[in-house]
DNA sequence: TAGGTAATAT
DNA sequence: GATATTACCT
């Protein structure tokens, strides 16, 4: 049982306590010894019992610092020399002040200096002066004689004290701590390893209390951040360091990245086997649509595509119609909002920068969840593309072009990007953020979604004309091409991949899947601001 | 040091 | 059950 232990086991002189009382005076220090015992009775046969034994005992240091009790000595040398021969078998020492062999305070001195434990000192002499000198020497206290057991019963708190300054110490040097060495290594050892877990339990318990890690909830625009530097970096490159570098949100973490990047991944997966299977089946039982123009395809949402398809009759039901101000649509969303603005006049950058992911590669199933797969050397994911196009004529169609009609939502989405109108500048990707707190960030959603201007529409039409219709595509534009503002993809997926499942909702159903539960956790208004806790 | 994956916690 | 966090291995 530690002193500590027993401080809290009992509320008085702790059972185990070692004291050492020094004094010259035989009468005092008689005195002294049997307040300091009648400070441990814990009862009348118990004491008697103890008291018994003190007296009969042979060899009265053994006994002391066996079963802690008190050690007396009317010699300060004395008192030294069991000390330094007794290391660490001491938790406190009274002594006199004025001794014959020794000044109070030079012993007081050296086992500051050697041992470092509480002293007490005890003098008649009320003199500040004398109070003054001890408490400089570094006595812990300074008890008057007559010493009553009043000021006994609580010496132990000076124990207690000591030990946790010891603590300190040591946790802060992370060293030997002083009087531990050679023969009393294993207690020193034994009680700082006690320290350190008791100062282990005491970090733990901080940090469930307060400094615990908060948990990072994925809003649609942080989402949005992390899609942006995904495609920033190309999917083939995209690790959690360099995603979290460009996102540059305070207190998210490498880990928190690597943790939605392995989530992201798992999606695609997910889909793309899903897709795989729904490819083969539409492969096998579907005919397929052509299409005739881009014009049908442009205003998809706006009007129901006349087809006589019945298979896509029913999933065109299902589509939606999405408000021109909506600016995110689940899992992927305006990602060209957090792209810098310039991709699209740098000479065709975001055309050529990332692997094309075809088009065939972004499957609906019919559990209502979309998401892109990526031509990937390395992945995967990637579906032949011959599992999916095959027989279908869309991609080398010249009245078919949905890469002209994906990039001329870019460019919206892109022209769209508001300037500054928020209390801080767009950081590198667009995205405007401020508000940091210790464990929140909030984000304003700066972009919103509006009318397509035909001219640059057309001007990038023209462009795309001369550039071969199966350019290079960036993540992030196979990801807004799957936004829900037109559920234009979806429909053509559909239709190419021949399956329209009755019960494949709208693409804003599918995507917004994703993020429901995150949505649920946070606590953001759509539109206006949301928070990271 | 960082990425990927699986186990664990929430 | 989903997913964020953490641990562990490479």
């Amino acid at each position: 049982m530690t002193v500590e232990q027993g401080v809290q086991a009992v509320d008085q002189f702790p059972v185990g306590m070692r004291v050492l009382a020094v004094d010259d005076d035989q009468t005092c220090l008689l005195i002294l010894e049997t307040l300091l015992h009648r400070c441990q009775y814990h009862g009348p046969l118990l004491s008697l019992l103890l008291f018994s034994v003190i007296l009969l005992r042979n060899d009265a240091l053994d006994f002391d610092l066996a079963f802690g009790f008190v050690t007396t000595t009317d010699k300060a040398q004395t008192a030294v020399e069991l000390l330094r021969e007794n290391k660490n078998k001491f938790d406190l020492v009274i002594s006199d002040v004025d001794m014959p062999d020794m000044d109070g305070f030079k012993l007081l001195e050296l086992v500051g200096l050697e041992m470092d434990l509480p002293v007490i000192m005890l003098s008649a002499h009320s003199d500040p002066k004398y109070v003054m000198k001890g408490v400089k020497h570094g006595a812990c206290d300074y008890l008057l004689k007559p010493v009553r057991i009043e000021e006994l019963k609580n010496i132990w708190q000076h124990v207690v004290r000591k030990s946790k300054l010891k603590k300190m110490k040591g946790i802060v040097t992370n060293g030997e701590s002083e009087g531990n060495s050679d023969q009393n290594g294993v207690r020193a050892n034994r009680k700082r390893k006690d320290q350190l877990e008791e100062k282990d339990e005491e970090e733990q318990e901080q940090e469930r209390g307060n400094d615990k890690k908060p948990r990072v909830i994925w809003t649609r625009e942080l989402h949005n951040k992390f899609l942006a530097a995904v495609d920033h970096v190309g999917i083939m490159n995209a690790v959690p360091k360099k995603i979290l570098d460009l996102m540059n949100v305070d207190n998210l973490t490498r880990e928190n990245v690597a943790s939605h990047l392995q989530k992201f991944r798992l999606a695609l997966k997910k889909i793309t086997n899903e897709a795989k299977q729904q490819a083969n089946m539409a492969a096998a039982n579907s005919h397929f649509m052509q299409m005739s123009s881009l014009k049908g395809f442009g205003s998809f949402h706006h009007s129901p595509i006349p087809l006589g398809s019945s298979q896509f009759h029913g999933g065109a039901a299902t589509m939606r119609h999405y408000p021109s101000n909506r600016t995110f649509a689940g899992m992927f969303p305006h990602v060209s909002s957090s792209l810098p603005r310039n991709l699209h006049n740098d000479g065709g950058h975001m055309l050529q920068g990332t692997p094309f992911p075809p088009l065939e590669n972004l499957h609906i199933n019919s559990n209502n969840k979309a998401f892109p797969s990526f031509a990937s050397q390395q992945s995967s994911l990637l579906v032949a593309p011959s599992m999916v196009l095959e027989g279908h004529q869309q991609s080398t169609s010249p009245s078919f072009s949905p890469h002209l009609e994906i990039n001329k939502r870019l460019e919206d989405w892109s022209n769209n990007i508001p300037q500054s109108n928020v209390h801080s500048e767009p950081d590198a990707l667009g995205w405007n953020m401020f508000g940091n707190s210790t464990n929140q960030t909030y984000f304003c959603r700066d972009t919103e979604f509006g009318s397509s201007s035909a001219a640059q529409a057309d001007s990038l039409q023209m462009k795309q004309q001369h550039e071969n219709i199966f350019s290079p595509m960036t993540v992030a534009q196979l990801l807004r091409s799957s936004s829900a503002n037109e559920g234009l993809f979806m429909g053509q997926q559909k239709l190419e991949n021949g399956f329209m499942a009755s019960d494949a909702g709208s693409l804003d159903d599918i995507v917004n899947s994703m993020m429901t539960q995150e949505q649920s956790q946070a606590e953001f208004s759509e539109g206006d601001w949301v928070w990271v806790a």
